[in-house]
RNA sequence: GCGGCGGUGGUGGAACGGUAGACACGAUGGACUCAAAAUCCAUUGUCCUUCGGGACGUGUGGGUUCGAAUCCCACUCGCCGCACCA
């Protein structure tokens, strides 16, 4: 007869087959339930080939959370679904000539198997993806909605073009000056395209971040990318044309300090200002330069500065001095108004420029108590609150930050000049010239302009092509039929909007698409989405800390504004997953040959073993490197505890397993060290998702189970049973199976069990009885000790004696139940 | 430059201001076996040791404390995000 062994490959597809005839996971929308719900979502995939390793650790963590908060008594929504649309599947049609949609829903099909055979306990019922036209049918009318209440807009503006995949992006899709998808250089160009008034919401979008529980390094980076900043809006007069130029700037205190204004190449006004001077040559000759380069080389702060003369000049508002403008590429359009003034003492750029174009530099601030500054150190250096200004007219004299507030009022009084913060977000940019996306629903009609598609025609299907390749305008473009339509308002003839969607927009609504997924006359019921929402534990990459996250911040915001939601915060708690690397501490890829598929360990080891290894690597928010070896040790450890429960299963009768009353010996310790268990996983799991801690809890308890074969069995089949219900989170069906072969019951039917007090403390502890701090013996005392006790305890011990050798004993410290430090002098 | 995070054995990592190194990997020795696999047991921070134990140990230097990996200050190294943002 074959020895009995832990085989995963049979047990885990029997329970696979069960939770799905019986749809285990799914939940219903019963709006009035009593218990407590629970929303814990991972980022939706982005369906490409197979999911990798990196999915396998965002589905196992979501679905321990899932698993932790069904069995505490929650209602869980734990649904499934597929950002379907974007660049990968359609530049891989260009190259294969595979139409994206079917590649798209080929790789649908792989993600959805190995979600059943990884045993995640997904509500399938609610299963959508963004490609499909009843999802995106809604995707469409919010975007009339936004349109409709001036979020959504067309405008020109200088915009990043990236040349490989022929279509503009968003900022935040640019990263070190290269297009994110595929690393090429992005150029500026000057386009009219669709833009979302995020930039409304800064403010917003900055406060509320203190009302969600999310990693203090994703705050930051949002906080960043907002960029507030507090100051002044300053007007400069150029008399000669007569008009006013506003700067904006973070330091009114040093106002008397500009020495020249410079404007960015793009402002609208430059070639105006140089029309007629004898410079007019030279600037133009230097806009088109700097409007060429690209953003990586313009960007480069480490670049010496550039810029040529204007022949005009401003009039600095606080003293009347004639300041000479230039332009020059240091300045960008995008921030502030477009132009600054020059204060080269107090500012490292305008202190380059200065002395490139030998201006002058006068320090306006300093010090208290110092004498002159050095003005080469002042311009680089961040100021303190301790300095006064200098050469600054009535000013002079006053502190700098006293100085600041009495120029803006000066300012404002005087007509020139205001307070003013000014944010570094960018509206986003939504279009994207490229097929494979949500089309904009929209038409042009040469009567009546830009007209919405009516309700009652979404959604604007995207039709099927058979050229994919981008020219600069999107291949939509090319499907006449498509594009010839009538309008909505005339009837004439008109034609649609080319343009897709950027999928971002997609991704930026779907969790609330999962509360009323078949809801075919509205995008949800609003009833029905207040009560889920928000996502109780969101699980993802920090990769997407400001670009889904900032996105479905805003999106949450501006449709709570609509009253279509009840709620500002889309994402309560979240958590940021770190990466799991290849072998050799490096990023997987297939050029390095590190890449693990999860496929090859699912079927060597299991399901269990490769989730719960990924699991217990390490802490979940860090990167850790695989190791083969280290899934070896973790399918072991699931194979001992298979072997106790088969060892059990054997000769227990099944039922309900209690705690014994009354153990003792080895009974008692493995009830102790049971309960042990249940508090430190239920701690570790519950809010601080230390997972790691969590399995080695569990593996403790195991190996505790082998250190006391002789354990009566009532205590044995408690300890194991209780071992196979905490671990069923990490590993679902080794924990259901052991759970089942004990007790014959369905572990996931059971309540999360309580950690019984009394069982926490035993009677006796180990004193650590210390001197100076430094541990000198161990000795056994009853739990409970007076401090008297203990103290007497402890200096009665050699350990203590020795090293107390006759000195004088200036105190004793006693912390009951743990121990007493004899400090000697 | 600005913002955030971190530095603990051979490795991944544990550790409410209270026994540093849980758990796991690796290594060494042993049991079982004809042998191997699988499994089980023991040892495993460094150095010294008369084998009782002792000294030293959490990036560096200082401080607070009876007691510091943990709190404070300075430094240093590393990682991540943003960056000519006025």
């Amino acid at each position: 007869m074959a020895e009995r062994r832990y085989n995963p490959a049979e047990i885990e597809p029997r329970w696979q087959a069960l939770w799905e005839r019986e749809h285990t996971w799914e939940v219903s929308n019963d709006i009035s339930a009593e218990a407590e719900k629970s929303y814990v979502l991972e980022m939706l995939p982005y369906p490409s080939g197979e999911p990798h390793v990196g999915h396998l650790k965002n589905y196992a963590l979501g679905d321990a959370i899932a698993h932790f908060h069904r069995r505490t008594g929650h209602r869980v929504l734990h649904p499934m679904g597929y950002d379907a649309f974007g660049l990968p599947a359609e530049n891989n049609a260009i190259k294969t000539g595979v139409q994206p949609r079917v590649a798209t829903d080929r790789s649908i099909a792989a993600y959805r198997h190995w979600f059943h055979r990884w045993g995640i306990s997904i509500d399938w019922s609610r299963e959508l993806a963004t490609h499909e036209p009843r999802y995106y049918h809604w995707t469409q009318w919010i975007f009339l909605k936004f349109l409709e209440r001036g979020l959504a807009y067309r405008k020109e503006a200088a915009v990043k073009w990236c040349p490989f995949d022929q279509t503009v992006l968003a900022n935040e899709q640019v990263i070190d000056g290269r297009c994110e998808r595929c690393g090429n250089l992005v150029e500026l160009r000057q386009l009219e395209q669709w833009f979302f008034r995020i930039t409304d919401y800064a403010q917003r979008l900055l406060d509320d971040l203190d009302t969600i529980d999310w990693p203090e390094h994703v705050k930051a980076m949002q906080r960043n990318w907002i960029g507030r900043s507090e100051g002044a809006e300053v007007t400069f007069r150029s008399e000669e044309v007569g008009i006013d130029y506003a700067v904006f700037t973070t330091r009114p205190d040093t106002l008397f300090g500009a020495t020249f204004f410079v404007m960015a190449p793009e402002h609208p006004d430059v070639f105006k200002l140089a029309a007629g001077t004898e410079r007019e040559a030279d600037v133009h000759e230097y806009v088109n330069r700097a409007l060429t380069e690209s953003a990586e080389v313009r960007g480069d702060a480490d670049k010496p500065k550039t810029g040529v003369p204007l022949g005009r000049t401003v009039t600095n508002p606080v003293n009347g001095e004639q300041l000479p403008m230039y332009v020059a590429d240091y300045v960008l359009m995008e921030y502030g108004t477009g132009a600054v003034m020059g204060v080269p003492a107090h500012d490292q750029r305008d202190y380059e420029f200065a002395t490139a174009f030998g201006l002058p530099i006068r320090p306006v601030v300093a010090p208290a108590g110092g004498d002159e500054p050095d003005i080469a150190e002042e311009a680089f250096t961040a100021h303190t609150d301790d300095e006064r200004l200098i050469n600054s007219g009535e000013f002079t004299g006053m502190d700098a930050v006293a100085g600041r507030e009495a120029i803006v009022v000066w300012l404002e009084r005087q007509g020139v000049g205001h307070a003013s913060v000014n944010f570094r977000l960018r509206d986003w940019l939504i279009s994207r010239q490229r097929y494979w996306g949500c089309p904009i629903p929209v038409i042009y009609c040469p009567r009546d302009g830009l007209v919405s598609v009516p309700e009652e025609d979404l959604p604007v299907e995207l039709p099927e092509i058979e050229d994919y390749q981008p020219r600069g305008r999107s291949p939509l473009a090319a499907a006449e039929d498509w594009v010839r339509t009538t309008c909505p308002r005339c009837g004439r003839e008109a034609r649609r909007e080319t343009d897709t969607m950027d999928t971002f927009v997609d991704s930026s609504w779907y969790y609330l698409r999962y509360c009323d997924p078949h809801n075919d006359s509205a995008p949800w019921d609003r009833r029905i989405v207040d009560y889920w929402m928000p996502v109780d534990t969101y699980i993802g990459g920090v990769e997407h800390a400001i670009l889904h996250l900032m996105y479905s911040r805003f999106f949450v915001k501006a449709l709570a504004d609509m009253d279509l939601l009840g709620f500002q915060e889309p994402f309560k708690t979240l958590f940021t997953q770190g990466m799991i690397l290849g072998a050799d501490g490096n990023k997987m890829s297939s050029s390095k040959g590190n890449v693990v598929a999860p496929s090859e360990i699912v079927e060597r080891f299991g399901a269990d073993a490769a989730r719960c290894y990924v699991l217990f690597m390490g802490p979940l928010d860090q990167d850790a490197a695989w190791s083969d070896t280290g899934v070896e040790g973790v399918y072991r450890f699931l194979a001992r505890l298979w072997r106790l429960g088969d060892a059990l299963a054997g000769q227990s009768k099944g039922g309900a397993v209690r705690q014994p009353v009354a153990p003792e010996g080895d009974a008692l310790v493995l009830v102790r060290k049971a309960n042990w268990a249940i508090d430190k996983v239920t701690s570790d799991v519950r809010g601080r998702f230390a997972f790691n801690t969590a399995i080695a809890a569990v593996m403790e308890l195991v190996n505790e189970i082998y250190r006391h074969p002789e354990a009566e069995l009532p205590a044995r089949r408690f300890a194991v049973a209780t071992a196979a219900s905490l671990v069923f989170p990490f590993a679902p069906h080794l924990g259901t199976e052991v759970y089942e072969m004990v007790t014959g019951r369905r572990v996931w039917e059971e309540p999360w069990p309580d950690a019984d007090e009394d069982m926490l403390q035993a009677d006796t502890f180990e004193l650590v009885c210390q001197v100076n701090g430094r541990v000198r013996d161990r000795v056994t005392a009853a739990t409970g000790a007076s401090r008297e006790e203990l103290e007497q305890l402890c200096l009665a011990t050699q350990g203590v004696q020795t090293h107390v050798d006759g000195n004088e004993i200036a105190k004793v410290i006693v912390v009951p139940n743990k121990l007493v430090n004899v400090v000697v002098k």
